[in-house]
DNA sequence: CCCTGATTCGC
DNA sequence: GCGAATCAGG
C-alpha cells in the first residue's frame, strides 16, 4: 500500500468522520487491518473499542493471570524466550488510553454506513448516497434523519434545531479554534486541507454535490471506482 | 455466526 | 513502516 499525502489525508477524514474501520478500507479498496494499523502509527484518536481495555489500569495487576497476555499465534516465533524476563519491566503508563476512557459516552455512532464509493458492485449498489456529515466541522448537527419530534403543536419553527447530538467536542487537538471555516451556513466540502492541528488547516468549504460530502473537485478524488483505481 | 477495533510481529 | 493474523468484546 502505497500511503501518499492524499490517502493518509482521506483515511483521517474518514477516521474522523466516526467511520468505521472496514469502511474506510472499502473506500480505500484497503483491508481493515491496514486502516487500524495506519491509523495507530499516525496517533489518530483511538476510536471506543468494543472490546475491553485491557491494558492500564493503575496496578496492572487486574488483567494479568486471567489472561495470558500473549499467545504465540503460530507465526510468532519464540523470539522472546528468555529475553522476556529480562525486559518485563513494562509499566508503562498509556496516558493516552486512559484518556479515551473519560469520553467512553460520547457513543454516537456513525448510525449506518454510508458514503459508499459509487462501485459497480452489487453491495455497494445497496447503500444510499447520504450526506452524511457535511456538516461535521464543529456544531452543525448530521442525523437529519433523526426522528426527534418536538411539540406536536407548537414549534412552528422554520428550522427546528437538530437534535443535541452529543458530539464531544473534537478532543483538543482536533480544535477547531483558529481553523478557517466556511463562513456561510449550510453543506460546504469537507475536504481537508492541510494537517488537523497545524495553524493552517481548514476544509476545502466549497459547495459540495448533492448528497455528498465533497465538492465536485474533490468528489472526483474521493470517489473512485473501485476497478478504476486499480493499477 | 456476524460485526467491531486492538495488538502482535514477520516481512 | 506495513498489514495479515490474531485476539477479544458485542
Amino acid at each position: 500500500m502505497e500511503w501518499t499525502d492524499e490517502t493518509i489525508a482521506r483515511l483521517r477524514d474518514l477516521w474522523s468522520q466516526g467511520l468505521s474501520t472496514a469502511e474506510i478500507g472499502r473506500q480505500l479498496s484497503i483491508t481493515k487491518n491496514a486502516v487500524v494499523g495506519k491509523a495507530h502509527r499516525l496517533g489518530l484518536p483511538p476510536r471506543p473499542s468494543p472490546i475491553r481495555n485491557r491494558k492500564t489500569k493503575d496496578g496492572d495487576t487486574a488483567t494479568t493471570e486471567a489472561m495470558p497476555r500473549r499467545k504465540s499465534p503460530s507465526r510468532a516465533k519464540v523470539t522472546e524466550t528468555a529475553a522476556s524476563d529480562l525486559f518485563a519491566d513494562s509499566k508503562d503508563a498509556s496516558a493516552a488510553k486512559k484518556a479515551s476512557e473519560v469520553v467512553e459516552k460520547v457513543a454516537e455512532k456513525p448510525a449506518a454506513p454510508v458514503r459508499k464509493a459509487p462501485s459497480d458492485t452489487p453491495q455497494a449498489a445497496k447503500a444510499v448516497p447520504q450526506p452524511v456529515t457535511a456538516a461535521r466541522p464543529a456544531s452543525a448537527a448530521p442525523k437529519e434523519a433523526a426522528p426527534v419530534r418536538r411539540d406536536p403543536v407548537v414549534a412552528p419553527k422554520p428550522e427546528p434545531r437538530v437534535a443535541p447530538v452529543p458530539r464531544p467536542a473534537l478532543p483538543p487537538r482536533f480544535s477547531t479554534a483558529g481553523i478557517d471555516r466556511p463562513t456561510r451556513r449550510g453543506p460546504s466540502c469537507c475536504w481537508p486541507i492541510g494537517d488537523p492541528g497545524t495553524p493552517g488547516f481548514h476544509f476545502c468549504g466549497a459547495t459540495p454535490l448533492p448528497g455528498k460530502p465533497y465538492c465536485a473537485e474533490h468528489a472526483a478524488i474521493a470517489y473512485v471506482k473501485i476497478r478504476d483505481r486499480r493499477d
